[in-house]
Parts: structure tokens; sequence; C-alpha cells
DNA sequence: CCTTGAACCTGCGGGC
DNA sequence: TGCCCGCAGGTTCAAG
């Protein structure tokens, strides 16, 4: 479900009721997620005060006291929510952490795509799942001359290249699509050749994502905020799940296609490829 | 190195 | 109603 803006938008809404909180217990209801949640991560986390909680592409990281930091990615279906105490425990409802105030933060996965494992603070740059990923698409490092750069050697089609988390980080199927509809390039073009677009899309996926961001992200199935609040960027998808309808911008119908298994939708017309002229 | 496809897992909606 | 299929916001791994 997760995309950088979801993610953020949880961490957003986690840190107000964290920071600053003790763990009092950590409560496992599952043992795996995509990997084994690491083992002991209850009583490495008792008694510890929830410092700060970041985010590096799509993880969210808890610093807490002590040894290790929490490394937790909400997968294609994870959500954080905070409950009061004696809540009604769901269906893969997988780890309860109470904290000293009585708070419920709970994670919740259905597929257990998602991840939640202890790190050690000081191998954070180096580990495994951290060391590859390339820029983060709102900061500065991802410029023009980064994405020029990084698109000149594939030519796989643009579409799942910008979803490529060591290429940029964050951008997965629904902005991916989004993005390229703002930057009006095809979704098959070859990355080489948008290397001379790299301004326009470098511009449209940073947008894209901070509007996503506002307004709290995508609520397709069952995303919600950790308030409970749906997301309701959806409400303004130009191209996304919109096979058939109008596009906004010229009334042609937005056509579906696949990428690498995965829906890809853009208008026929405002994305036609740039550099090649129409036949006649 | 780049790309693709399969795998992981559950739930939902559509077609028969 | 029930079953089977395809599809769903991500990522890793193996193989070409």
């Amino acid at each position: 479900m997760p995309e950088l803006p979801e993610v953020e938008t949880t961490r957003l809404g986690l840190l107000p009721h964290l920071q600053g909180k003790c763990i009092a217990q950590v409560t496992l209801h599952c043992d795996t997620l995509r990997w084994p949640i690491t083992k002991g991560i209850e009583k490495a986390l008792k008694g510890m005060e929830i410092l700060d909680i970041s985010r590096r592409a799509k993880y969210l990281l808890f610093d807490v006291q002590g040894e290790y930091n929490v490394l937790s990615h909400l997968g294609m279906s994870g959500s954080f929510r905070l409950e009061r105490k004696g809540f009604n425990l769901l269906t893969h409802d997988h780890v309860v952490w109470s904290l000293s105030n009585n708070a419920q933060l709970v994670y919740h996965d259905p597929r257990r795509f998602g991840a939640m494992m202890l790190i050690k603070k000081a191998e954070i740059a180096m580990h495994p799942l951290l060391c590859k990923l390339g820029p983060e698409p709102l900061s500065r490092e991802f410029s023009a001359n980064y994405l020029a750069g990084a698109l000149a050697s594939r030519k796989g089609p643009i579409k799942t290249t910008i979803m490529d988390q060591s290429v940029v980080v964050g951008v997965g199927n629904i902005y991916a699509s989004e993005s390229l509809f703002r930057a009006k390039l095809h979704p098959d073009m070859p990355a080489c050749n948008v290397a001379q677009h790299a301004e326009i899309l470098v511009k449209s996926i940073k947008s894209v994502l901070r509007d996503a961001i506002a307004s709290g992200g995508s609520t397709l199935r069952d995303y919600k905020q950790v308030s409970g609040e749906l997301g309701y960027f959806q409400h303004r998808f130009d191209v996304y799940e919109r096979k058939g309808q109008p596009c906004v911008a010229c009334g042609d119908a937005i056509v579906h296609a696949v990428h690498a298994g995965r829906s890809t939708y853009s208008c026929p017309t405002c994305q036609a490829q740039r550099g090649i002229r129409k036949k006649h």
C-alpha cells in the first residue's frame, strides 16, 4: 500500500504521540513478516524511551534508547495505528507496543510483506537494506543532473526505472504513473532517452510526492492515517486507475498497460513520446 | 551491470 | 452460494 507519501504521513502521525514516551511492553502475535521479527525484540525495547522517528525511502526508523533502532517497512498492506488499552485486537494485528501512558501502537499487515527488525545504531548506514538506496526524491541531491546520469545507462522503460529504489527512492506504482503524466513523458520511453528531460521529470516527481503528502497520502483499499482518517490524494489522481476515463488535460481516454507485471496508466495523447514526430 | 519473472501472502471483486 | 481467477500501494532473489 505505501509509497513515500503514505510512509511519511504515517511518520508525521506517529511522531507527536510517540516521541518521549517509554515502551512498557512489546507483544508479538506473529513471528515472521517478510523476515522474522528480530528475536528478543520484546526484551530489547522494554523500558526504552522513543527519541525520534525518521524515514529513509519507504522505511521507518524508530530511534529508541539503547543499542538498537527499530527498522520497519509497511510492505504492500502494512499500517500503524494508535489504540487505547483494552482495544479490540484485529486479525493481522501482528505487533503491539504498549506505551507508558497506556497508548498502544499496533502494527497491522494482512499480507505480511512488511518488516520489523532491530538494527544496531552503529550499523544503520551499512545495513544491507539501506546501503544501496538512491537519493531521497525531496532532497536537493535528487537533481536533474543526478537523474540524467542515473538514466544514461538504462534502456528499460522509464516507468520501471523510476520505481527502481537504487535510482531514486519512494516512487512506487501509483506515483510513477502520476509523475510521468505530469512530465508528459510516455511510460514506455527508454530511460536513456529521458535523460534530456530529466529536469521536468525531477520537478514532476517532487511535486506529485509533495502534493500527496499534503493530502495525507492515497487510500486505495485499506490504507489509513495513524488517526484512522483516510488519505485523500486518490481523489486527485490524473491517471492512476482511470482507464477509459477522460484525460484531465485533453479529454482523451486514459489507457492501461503493464510494465514488469505492474499496472501503468497514461494519456496516449498528452504523453505521446517526445522526440518522435507523428507519422502522417 | 541491466532486466525480467517468480516468489512471498491474504483478501476482494467479477465471472461462471 | 461457491469456486476460480486475476489483481492489489513492495522488495528480494535467481537467472538470462
